[in-house]
DNA sequence: ATGTCC
């Protein structure tokens, strides 16, 4: 830093040791260039301005330490930020006001960058559903929600809609037969999947805790909006996945990491929780640095059970084509509930948290389901920086589980299913398709982020009874 | 979402 003395730094209020330390890293890593007198009018805007460069590549080291140490707060506590951290929101009209000030919330973490809501969007934990936020070099448990990578799995099968109906006996057999969901029990027969002998199960004792549970819940779905469903898939001429525009039988399937997921989840948002500090009302935000070794931990984890979901589809869909003795044509998967490090517009590398959104980068397939008895769409996506890139999960919550299971009758629901030619085998009221936004108003809020490939409307469901 | 606090 040529010769900048210590001195000088205490002159212009940079006094804190852990301050002036983290300013001679950077004068040495970034600043080699300037001049001495470029670099003190740099520091005292800084020090003056620090809310605006908490989104600086550069700067913002010193601009949160400065904070930081201005607020008198320990390394571990931090303050919201007052500056407007950039956000776009899809079908704004449609998105309650409890989920887009729980957006505006994580948007005032000093280490967001950019946000986005997608139009399903709803309140969550922490993070709202169909919430997208970008945060530097931290992952926020809660900001991937508790079922890490739930995620959706569709194959296009060789076959049309003829098998369908001459062996709609056996496939709804075989859907109960060869699935499980809910938490007892399991499958009849063994699961076998490459992931169960990844060697990051060994990584940490938590993992190797969870390896057990993981080995029995291989291939099984879990509860709520999770589904295993046959249907017919009409593809769009000219559609991207190289396929004829023709109608399709197709499986889809809605489901996570089970408990290997949960309890990675619950374990990291608790250490994320007693080590960075925040107001009251961010806490459920707080998050992991990834230098740290926690940090890294979860990542590791995360991606694991990520894997492990994955896994789980493979299963399913690999054990219902096998007994109904069909084939694949194709296959579209997306995780909805996990982060990735990806690259900004600005080419800066950040951490993307989807919780309930579908990632939609260009060309980027995707699947978004609308519910039981309407239609999922299979999706191309935009390469939409504004939503980084992104897209909705699917049609969103319009009730509460409480409102849908108090809104609707056995007898109407049935009615309903008619009407739509599905046939339910399990399920609830819960999960009722009145309980959902209008799927096409979702899809038409969405336009500049995806492009339709293809319309799937379910005929046999699976899914969890209750 | 989750054997819903091993």
């Amino acid at each position: 830093m040529g010769n900048l003395k210590i001195k000088e730094l205490d002159s212009i209020g940079y006094v804190d040791n852990r301050l002036k330390s983290i300013v001679i890293n950077t004068i040495a890593k970034h600043f080699k260039h300037h001049t001495n007198e470029d670099i003190i009018s740099i520091l005292i805007h800084i020090r003056d301005n620090p809310d605006t460069y908490v989104n600086d590549a550069i700067k913002s080291k010193i601009a949160l330490a400065f904070i930081s140490e201005k607020h008198d707060l320990p390394a571990n506590e931090y303050q919201l930020m007052q500056t407007l951290t950039p956000i776009k929101i899809y079908g704004a009209d449609e998105i309650e006001d409890a989920a887009k000030q729980q957006m505006a919330l994580a948007l005032s973490l000093p280490i967001s960058i950019q946000g986005a809501l997608m139009p399903d969007a709803h309140s969550g934990y922490g993070l709202p559903i169909g919430g997208v936020l970008a945060t530097r070099n931290a992952v926020i448990p809660y900001g991937v929600g508790m079922d890490i990578g739930c995620r959706m799995t569709l194959t296009i099968i060789d076959a049309d809609e003829k098998f369908l109906n001459r062996y709609d006996h056996q496939i709804k057999k075989v859907l109960f037969s060869d699935t499980h969901f809910g938490m007892e029990g399991g499958l009849a027969v063994a699961q076998y999947h490459e992931v169960l002998d990844d060697s990051r199960f060994k990584a940490t004792p938590l993992l190797k805790k969870l390896h057990g549970k993981a080995i029995k819940q291989l291939g099984t779905s879990g509860s709520g909006n999770h589904f295993v469903e046959f249907g017919m898939i009409k593809l769009a001429d000219n559609n991207t996945l190289g396929l004829p525009g023709n109608s399709y039988m197709a499986l889809l399937s809605h489901s996570g990491s089970r408990g290997l997921g949960a309890n990675i989840a619950r374990h990291y948002t608790q250490v994320a929780m007693d080590t960075c500090k925040l107001p009251r009302q961010a806490q459920p935000l707080a998050w992991l640095n990834l230098d740290t070794e926690a940090g890294q931990e979860y990542w590791l984890s995360m991606n694991l059970a990520g894997d492990y979901a994955r896994a789980c589809h493979d299963r399913i869909h690999a054990n219902l084509l096998k007994t109904l003795g069909l084939k694949a044509l194709h296959k579209t998967e997306n995780h909805h509930n996990f982060a990735w490090r990806e690259k900004l517009a600005d080419g800066a590398e950040a951490i993307i948290h989807r919780k309930g959104a579908t990632p939609a980068h260009e060309g980027e397939l995707g699947i978004i389901p609308g519910s039981m008895a309407t239609p999922a769409y299979l999706v191309a996506g935009k390469g939409n920086t504004d939503s980084l890139n992104s897209a909705s999960h699917g049609a969103g919550r319009a009730m509460s589980r409480q409102e849908a299971k108090a809104s609707m009758t056995g007898s109407a629901l049935k009615k309903t299913l008619a009407a739509a030619g599905v046939t339910l085998i399990g399920g609830s009221m819960e999960e009722n398709p009145s309980a959902y936004k209008n799927i096409e108003a979702v899809m038409a809020a969405q336009t500049n982020l995806v492009s339709i490939q293809g319309k799937f409307m379910p005929r046999i469901v699976r899914m969890n009874n209750e």
